[in-house]
RNA sequence: CGAUGCGUGGCUCAGCUUGGUAGAGCGCUGCGUUCGGGACGCAGAGGUCGCAGGUUCAAAUCCUGUCGCAUCGACCA
């Protein structure tokens, strides 16, 4: 009893308090440490090697549709960021600014990047001369800063790491393309690799990106029913190469504006894994992001032959390709399994005297706890099934909690009731109009999320809030 | 930016009301016994009490100021 109540105790339960289970999570798992800079977190090996794989799966799906990397200046100078009149708007207060080289103040202040779009398209008003020269298709990874007041780990840092794509296309409807393409590759790799379903819209033009013709966004569900924003991507058309006298010269020799887009993913989404598949326990990884995929636990591992025969286990597991590795610390053997059950760890095998003498040894899956008995001779063959499992239920589960969560409103009543008593998203029509968007909010605190781009049958025919006709279908949540 | 809370060994906190020169649990180090759901014994190391002033013979404790962090709201990936 004692040893449960140690167990209860290190993490706070979710039903009791979401948030600080969050918080408890993230440090259990030892994914960050708070720094002793306001709003920004010490990425720990555990929390940095989810962002490594994310990013190496992105990276290289992002290479297959013809992306480059490239890397822009961290720094802005102020009339740079003033060219867009909409973006500066949008970005203004939340930037931190740099006034001092040295000793000196600075001609003209800059700010650290909040995001690069005046970077690239500074750059390409000067790269793009001719149609020949599109189109550019170029990504960086970087960090950027927001001064934001209220701070969260991953889900709200003033810095983070994110990729932020930036394309520029010769017409309109390639850039539309482009937006679409990138979209569907977020939702496809939060799905596939995150086993995190997602809702793939596009964003009312009171939510969308500041300076952004549309905006598209992927949004998750948290297993409290609140929505995270998750990956968005933008189509500028030409706006910003107006603003900034972004032209090359067409075929007929004539000069013509870029439409651009941009499209990024940020260490949010490691707050999205743990939010959306954590348990009380801990943090529970989706196999294909997992840094480690199995963690061997030797049992009495001071008798004769049992750390040799893990050894072998772990080297054997490791040459299918497997992410494995050994605890051989002096722990007790209650500790390590709590320990790579916070960490998320997909798969546990335990190895002791007993098992050994017969020949076999303990899976445990991490997501629904249930022990399977395996021979060794099969061990890697089962776990490699076991992972494949894993990530299939675990995708399989979100995704019915998504759809459960999910609920229809036709009337007002109907729709602050779902806000206060339903948890999750909100379907429901919508007439157009700010005023109404503006008024849901105050009312409820739930936001538009998006206008899905599946298509979707028709909750009613006239605006949830003011009963104007309405042809608009709305998800609408409480979001972080 | 508003509200609330908190700053004392690595962590969580007690001590402050009533001033007298710093404690507990966990963690850490060493040795030994343990090992199938957070084991135990013994011996140790570790703190100018967030910072700066002030009051006092004497300040973690009282006074003034200041800084930082967390949580919750408004704004945002």
């Amino acid at each position: 009893m004692a040893k449960d109540k140690k167990l209860v105790e290190a993490i706070t339960s979710m039903d009791t308090d979401f948030a600080q289970w969050y918080t408890d999570v993230v440090k259990k798992a030892e994914l960050i440490d708070y720094s002793s800079v306001k709003g920004c977190m010490v990425i720990k090996p555990a929390g940095y090697a989810i962002w490594e794989n994310i990013q190496k799966e992105l990276d290289r799906r992002f290479k297959e549709t013809g992306v480059e990397n490239v890397y822009m200046p961290m720094f802005i100078p102020e009339s740079l960021l003033q060219k867009e009149k909409d973006h500066v708007e949008g970005f203004a207060p939340e930037v931190a600014w740099v006034t001092h080289g040295g000793l000196n103040p600075l001609q003209e202040r800059m700010c650290v990047r909040p995001t690069s779009e005046t970077l690239f398209c500074d750059f390409y008003a000067n790269d793009i001369q001719s149609y020949r020269d599109l189109p550019k298709c170029y990504n960086q990874w970087c960090s950027v800063v927001r001064w934001e007041k209220e701070t969260r780990p991953f889900l709200r840092s003033r810095e983070f790491l994110w990729q932020e794509g930036h394309t520029a296309h010769a017409t309109a409807e390639e850039a539309e393309e482009r937006t679409i393409q990138m979209l569907n590759l977020y939702a496809d790799f939060c799905e596939e690799v995150l086993a995190m379903p997602v809702i793939r819209g596009k964003k009312t033009d009171k939510e969308k990106f500041a300076g952004a013709e549309a905006t598209y966004t992927i949004e998750a569900l948290m297993h409290d029913g609140k929505a995270l924003q998750s990956g968005t991507s933008h189509n500028f058309g030409d706006g910003f190469a107006k603003a900034f006298g972004i032209q090359y010269t067409d075929r007929d020799n004539k000069l013509q504006y870029v439409h651009q887009t941009s499209w990024g993913m940020t260490t949010r989404l490691i707050g999205a894994i743990i939010m959306v598949h954590g348990d009380d326990s801990g943090l529970v990884l989706p196999p294909r992001v997992a840094p480690l995929q199995v963690m061997v636990i030797p049992i009495q591992q001071h008798k004769e032959g049992v750390l040799e025969r893990a050894e072998e286990l772990k080297a054997m597991l490791a040459k299918a390709g497997i992410r494995v590795r050994l605890d051989d610390s002096e722990k007790s053997p209650g500790w390590k399994f709590s320990e790579q059950e916070m960490r998320g760890i997909p798969i546990r095998v335990e190895l002791g005297p007993k098992d050994i003498e017969a020949g076999k040894c303990v899976l445990v899956r991490r997501d629904t706890r249930e022990k399977i008995e395996c021979t060794l001779d099969k061990v890697t063959e089962t776990v490699e099934e076991l992972l494949d499992n894993i990530q299939h239920a675990m995708y399989t589960r979100a995704k019915a909690h998504l759809e459960s969560h999910i609920s229809d409103v036709k009337s007002y009543a109907e729709f602050q009731d779902a806000v206060e008593n339903k948890p999750g998203f909100i379907r429901a029509m919508w007439c157009g109009s700010e005023e109404c968007e503006i008024k849901i909010k105050e009312d409820t605190t739930a936001t538009s999320r998006c206008m899905p781009m599946k298509e979707e049958e028709a909750v009613a025919d006239v605006c949830v809030c003011c009963g104007k006709p309405a042809h608009k279908l709305v998800y609408w949540g409480k979001a972080y």
